[in-house]
DNA sequence: TCCTAATTGATATCAAGTATCAATAAATTG
DNA sequence: CAATTTATTGATACTTGATATCAATTAGGA
């Protein structure tokens, strides 16, 4: 067997695509395969940047097209541009660095609980909830502990 | 005694600005009057609007002192610019209708006894949280009972 | 292969927000 | 109160993030 390949953790963005009738183009190939392969949640101009071979119309339409699939999330933050982040979970919430912005998915069932609960606590229709929890994780963490004075 | 005159329902967020050491001027005060006497959460875009007496750029700065000094929560949305809501309590969530964009305030400490015990589950430390529940608030519901097959 | 509709991407444009800086207005001092 | 000092203002230019346009290209089916 010769040296291993790197095969990308998912593979499906460019299904999910495709299931919307959309066409497998190189262009959506090459944005779909980019997220997939690098880690981690990402703005749409860090994706123009790592693909200059894309044009900016084509990434963000493609990265609007893939929000529009439930396959990735869009992330508003309280400043700058919003982050996008690969969509493991059906519903889910996410944990995010303040340090150094790394975005995980998280999932728990008593907060669902609670969500349902608070139903009869307030006036009108729930249609959905977004929740994030502020963290400094433990890269960061172990980073400072290292002597690291720096905020990167 | 004269026609009544209208209160304002609270008139400290040019307080909340003096006592951050800034001036108490007359731009200012027009912002802070007008936040208070408009009910609701509002854009910066439409605050410039309201008040085309004042400079784009002090609204802005206006705006920025007001969140910094937690007399504001600034409320990044999905799509389209950040709404702001006057602060009323010091800890607090928003209620956000889907339909008119409507945001109200709420506490409910179930929600936060929960956020305390994933801290066990979270990977690195918590230093905050956010979470917004999408309703249809009443008025829409009543509004789409009386009829209204359009959306506004 | 040929045809047609979807896609692309350079460019222009838009929207939200910030930087600049001379003119103005608050506070402070005498 | 007048003079002085310092913060504030706002017109303007600019930046950033994102979308609209549209001729040229490409995917996918017949
Ligand atoms: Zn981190
Ligand atoms: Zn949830
Ligand atoms: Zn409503
Ligand atoms: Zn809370």
């Amino acid at each position: 067997m010769p040296a291993q390949t790197i095969v990308p953790v998912e593979a499906n963005l460019i299904n999910a695509l495709e299931d919307r009738g959309l066409r497998k183009t190189s262009a959506r190939s090459a944005v779909t395969t980019r997220i997939e392969t690098a880690s981690g949640a990402f703005t749409a101009e860090q994706l123009c940047r790592d693909l200059p071979e894309v044009g900016r119309a084509t990434v963000y339409r493609t990265i609007r097209h893939l929000v529009d699939a439930g396959a990735l999330c869009k992330l508003p933050m309280l400043d700058g541009a919003p982050k996008y982040s690969v969509a493991r979970n059906e519903h889910h919430h996410h944990t995010i660095c303040s340090r150094c912005g790394a975005v995980e998915e998280f999932r728990h069932s008593t907060v669902e609980r609670v969500m349902r609960s608070l139903e009869k606590e307030i006036d009108g229709d729930i249609v959905g909830h977004r929740m994030e929890i502020f963290i400094t994780c433990s890269n960061c963490l172990a980073e400072s502990n290292r002597g690291g004075s720096s905020g990167r």
